[in-house]
RNA sequence: GCUCCCUUCGUCUAGCGGUUAGGACACCGCCCUCUCAAGGCGGGAACACGGGUUCGAGUCCCGUAGGGAGCGCCA
């Protein structure tokens, strides 16, 4: 039997960390078993469903590298089949006309719940034979009996009919609901492996009793521990970043939010560091954890830190230009982006810190951080910033070692510690107290605007002075 | 309220009856050092609680507590 699932959202909004961690263990496992990986857009519900929610569900997924191999699929575009499931039922006496109004409704499930109960159908158009008419259809669910099934993540788990009530299948508008569509879809897309958030396992006994009343067969469950806020209630957008997206317009690696996402609620011994081709060949189901995991933003950072230092410089750049873009920058031919990426890649935990650390190199200083002036940009530092000049002035040629050399002797012929001359000529390049190594720096920056902005700060320190 | 699910350091987790309870992130200290990082070394930090079962329990069973989910003409 060939493996296949099916990844399975609903367009209401962004795709967000839980959907895209359900969404990584169904193409991993259906990789790693050489199955088809389905996607399949919920859409059912037209009153919160989007195209631009469609459009992001598959930006993002294209975005962290999920490619589907079969859809995507659309429910809206399958009510016919549907409405001839459900007619179906209907006439094999598994399901039923009920026209029960609203309020009535409405008054049991208050009665009940006044009463310590759980709010269920009581049932009372079951056997009631209504006409034709514009109102719900009900699914006859056992009114007796166990629902068992293996769950690959849970195991064997076991629910009694007597907890479960007649749902609606199809609203009075003629439109199906879910728990019948999700049925009607995996049976007909002949989905083996149904992987999804464990907020759906009271769900599935409903469903099970559907494809039996569907004479279809039962696929495997694995139901998902789900993630959670760093305070333990639902991912919400209180918690920061909920948006697959917003990861990557913060400058975020797909390959790092892949890697954390993998580690909450799977585990491979102690191995924290997985690549692509690793996580397919290693993960299992069986690995999977039952409980929920908190979101941890540091983590994340860390993973998204490990990739940049280990990134290809080149295809860092061009995501450096893009980040660079967004904060207003064009940054010309110098200096080289490829450069400037070896030179900061150790030192950044997101590209847009990377951007912003590297701003520099492209604009001109027209202020500089305030504290970082006042401690090195006084009257004590114009010496060695002349000093530096004019040995930077003579250099021969234009390279890290004599920068380095230059900048060393300076330090020497002034009986001061190398900080006391690389700090200020670091805020004069930079304009704060932050950067690559001086020598790396000024080397990147390139003779003339070195010159010019120790000229620059030279004049700052002698107008401070008056 | 009812039903279901879950419970190892702050967080992610290893552990699948006998371990000095391991790793990672974060935190703290030291080293390196022109800043920031990176890197190296070291440190504190956990089996929710109570009963069983067993020679022996983080590991199995039952309760309790805590957390989560579901109970819609949402998905």
């Amino acid at each position: 039997m060939t493996v296949r699932t099916r990844f399975a959202p609903s367009p209401t909004g962004y795709l967000h960390i839980g959907g895209a961690r359900t969404a990584l263990f169904c193409w991993l496992y259906t990789r790693r078993m050489g199955g088809t990986f389905i996607l399949r857009i919920e859409d059912t519900d037209r009153e919160r469903s989007t195209d631009a929610s469609v459009q992001v569900i598959h930006d993002a997924m294209a975005w962290l590298g999920l490619g589907a191999d079969e859809g995507p699929y659309y429910q809206t575009e399958r009510f016919d089949r549907y409405n001839a499931v459900i007619d179906e039922l209907l006439a094999n006496g598994k399901a039923y006309r009920c026209n029960c109004s609203r309020e009535r409704l409405d008054e049991l499930r208050q009665q009940q719940q006044a009463a310590g109960l759980k709010p269920r159908y009581d049932g009372k158009c079951r056997n009631a034979r209504v006409e034709d008419c514009n109102c719900v259809i009900r699914f006859s669910n056992p009114l007796d009996g166990q629902v068992v099934f293996d769950d690959l993540v849970h195991g064997r788990t076991v629910f009694d009919n007597a907890e479960l009530d007649d749902l609606i299948i199809r609203r009075s508008d003629g439109s199906p609901t879910y728990n019948l569509s999700v049925v009607v879809d995996d049976m007909d897309m002949k989905v083996t492996h149904v992987i999804r958030g464990d907020d759906h396992l009271n769900n599935t006994p409903r469903q099970v009793n559907i494809y039996q009343a569907l004479n279809a067969p039962v696929p495997a469950f694995a139901h998902l521990p789900m993630i959670l806020g760093a305070d333990g209630a639902r991912l919400s957008k209180r918690h920061g970043s909920v948006s697959v997206l917003e990861y990557r317009d913060e400058g975020f690696l797909p390959e790092a939010l892949l890697n954390y996402l993998v580690r909450l609620g799977w585990s491979c011994g102690d191995q924290e560091i997985f690549s692509l081709n690793e996580m397919i060949n290693l993960f299992d189901l069986s690995d999977v954890n039952k409980a929920a995991s908190k979101f941890n933003p540091e983590k994340l950072l860390w993973l998204n830190q490990h990739y940049i230092m280990g990134g290809d410089p080149a295809r860092l750049a061009e995501l450096l230009r893009s980040y660079l873009q967004k904060l207003g920058i064009d940054p010309g031919d110098e200096p080289s982006l490829s450069d400037v990426v070896r030179a900061q890649q150790e030192r950044s935990k997101t590209m847009v810190e990377m951007a912003m650390a590297s701003e520099f190199f492209y604009r001109d200083i027209h202020e500089y951080n305030e504290k970082a002036a006042k401690k090195h940009l006084k009257a004590a530092a114009a010496e060695p910033l002349r000093r530096v000049r004019t040995e930077l002035a003579d250099l021969d040629a234009w390279q890290t070692a004599n920068i380095h050399e230059a900048v060393n002797r300076v330090a020497e012929q002034l009986g001061l510690k190398l900080g006391k001359v690389a700090q200020p000529v670091r805020v004069a390049v930079s304009g704060g107290p932050i950067s690559p190594p001086i020598d790396t720096t000024l080397h990147l920056l390139g003779r003339q605007r070195t010159l010019a902005r120790l000229d620059q700060a030279i004049s700052f320190i002698a107008e401070r002075a008056d």
